[in-house]
DNA sequence: AAACTTTGCGCAAGCGTTTGCGTAATGTCT
DNA sequence: AGACATTACGCAAACGCTTGCGCAAAGTTT
């Protein structure tokens, strides 16, 4: 039971030489002869000496993690996220440490916690959808510990961050339906401070206003993504005055209760009403009524980029190049995909 | 920037005692005085003093952390799994290190590495597909890392895991399609050395001859889950002699691959020929043709399960039990549920 | 041969905490 | 008042590793 592993200080003991000389040994470090550099490293083997990291990651004051803090680690955007994360960390020898807030403020906060306890290098953070206090990423600059922000970033200045830009992708959408000649279209938008509703918000308003198609506020509904307020907003939608006849959903599931909601109402699928959702999930490609399009948003790249420029900024660090107080903001442009069920 | 945050040692100086002294008033512990208690925490907490916990855990032994290597982050069952692993976790105090090894074995004993060496407490793995030699896995005891096996389990005895037995929900999963009077039942099966794949198999052959049918082992075909070999595998059925009426397909994804191809062939589904699958994806209820049924596998319970068993060998390991040879062995039961698309 | 430089290694401090033990000062019992 | 328990604190070691500095012995230069 308590075996406890060997350490340098054994090796050092057994060849009768100091510690030092076999820390140094071990990293190949010049200033030790040929002949203990061997004996040291043979013995190591033999003992199958590993280094203590926890022993390291204290005296270097680096442990070599990054931390990564998100809503829900089971939705497939984070998912893919974090599938993106994971392998560029691994790539660079870092490895990752998660936590998933539920998207409750409370919890986001008691992680922050935790993995500043747990000395992390770097956090990668996709904010909870209610944070309203921002003091707990603030705090973290005077922790020193880098933060880049991804996919839902927290409205306050000076961060790093990558995201996706909804604009282009929601521009894309429209016009791919205007082209397919319908003039009124109706938007099933998220929660309203949501920055990926706003943008998609933004997006609509400036293709819109570019088709020469005026901007008209009552064709935008927000929902909270539950099924019931999806059915909802898509009711709301389709009694209106001027009934859209085709509607640009939040994202797969949000189009599919719209779909249902329709077809209940004897709408014809893509004659009556037509949709374009967000997200590109591979299964929606099965379903009995896909959207015609769907804006891609590449989660498993901007968890790659997050990583990626997470990592520089940790080299910054080392390198102690003065406070930079460059920002990075790293933009994806979307990408509307066509979803043919053939 | 160096600034180096507040540490036990300063509170002493300030405070003019000794370092234990604070320490254990910061633990309350019972021989300090009340008076001097009451001075250290408000200094700390003036300082903002927080416990550095790579010290700690240098110190300790004992990281609070627990590791987690499966095949793919961004599967849906995985993703399911690991947001019970870390909701779990985190109600315990731990924090989860995740790795995936891409179902390649190098990886994955690169990762067991990595994860040793940050000195994780224990281990939660699901292994890759296609390890063969388990000895990266043996080689744990020996650092007294406690390792628990979740869905995808190793064939070496002595361990412990958590797995969804797949027989009883194949069982289901052959008596519902019997008593819908279907007679001649197709399976696509997963790859062979699978033990999912096996079970599979055995549910089938099982519920097949208490049913009094004979069973046709040229009515199990496998396939490698994409969608060419699904399709391969759906076309063999079904050009097969005794052509089935119904199919069991290894999941949510491979049926509905199963399902375009049998459409292809103008076959008509739920009349010429019906089919059931594993995953109950949320996703597939959308579907054209969802399966009548599919076979729950409860990933987010199975990660919570086997949090919770790796956390009860990690106090016992505490407790310094002498090297208990009981193994937990946790088996949850798989369960069919209808799809109704209405 | 004297004055250097290089090579090879050890000493010891330090990273921040915890904890067993020792020891004064105070309080409690007979 | 003497013997003893309690309270309140400090000393110092330990966890395993890295690294600046010092110092001999060997080799190199003039």
């Amino acid at each position: 039971m308590n075996n406890r592993l060997p350490t340098i200080k054994q090796i050092a003991a057994q060849l009768n030489i100091s510690t030092s000389t076999v820390s140094r040994a071990l990293h190949d470090h010049h200033s030790i002869g040929l002949r203990t550099k061997m004996r040291v490293k043979e013995l190591a083997q033999a003992l199958n000496y590993e280094p203590n990291q926890t022993a390291i990651f204290f005296q270097q004051r680096k442990t070599f993690t990054i931390g990564v803090i998100l809503p829900e680690l089971s939705e497939a955007f984070f998912s893919s996220a974090i599938s993106g994360i994971e392998d560029c960390a691994f790539k660079n020898n870092y490895i990752v440490l998660i936590g998933q807030s539920h998207d409750e403020e409370e919890k986001e906060k008691l992680l922050i916690e935790a993995m500043k306890n747990h000395r992390v290098d770097g956090l990668l953070v996709s904010i909870a959808k209610n944070t309203t206090r921002n003091k707990n990423f603030e705090n973290l600059k005077r922790y020193n510990i880098p933060v880049v922000f991804f996919d839902c970033i927290p409205n306050i200045p000076n961060i790093h961050y990558v995201a996706c830009n909804l604009v282009s992708g929601t521009i894309q959408a429209i016009n791919f339906l205007f082209k397919k000649g319908h003039r009124i279209i109706g938007m099933i938008n998220g929660p309203e401070k949501l920055s990926a509703s706003q943008e998609r918000k933004a997006g609509y308003i400036e293709a819109m206003t570019k088709s020469g198609l005026k901007f008209d506020p009552s064709l935008i509904v927000n929902c909270d993504l539950n099924t019931e307020s999806n059915i909802e907003a898509t009711r709301e939608l389709l009694s209106s005055k001027r009934k859209p006849t085709a509607i640009v959903a939040f994202n797969d599931y949000v189009v599919q209760d719209a779909v249902q909601f329709a077809k209940s109402k004897k709408l014809r699928i893509n004659k009556d009403i037509c949709f374009v959702s967000y997200a590109n999930m591979p299964m929606s490609k099965y379903a009995a009524f896909p959207p015609l399009a769907s804006v891609e948003q590449f989660p498993y790249l901007q968890g790659q980029k997050a990583t990626e420029t997470l990592l520089e900024l940790l080299d910054k660090k080392e390198a102690d190049t003065d406070n930079n107080d460059t920002y990075f903001k790293i933009i994806l442009e979307s990408q509307l995909v066509m979803k043919d069920n053939k």
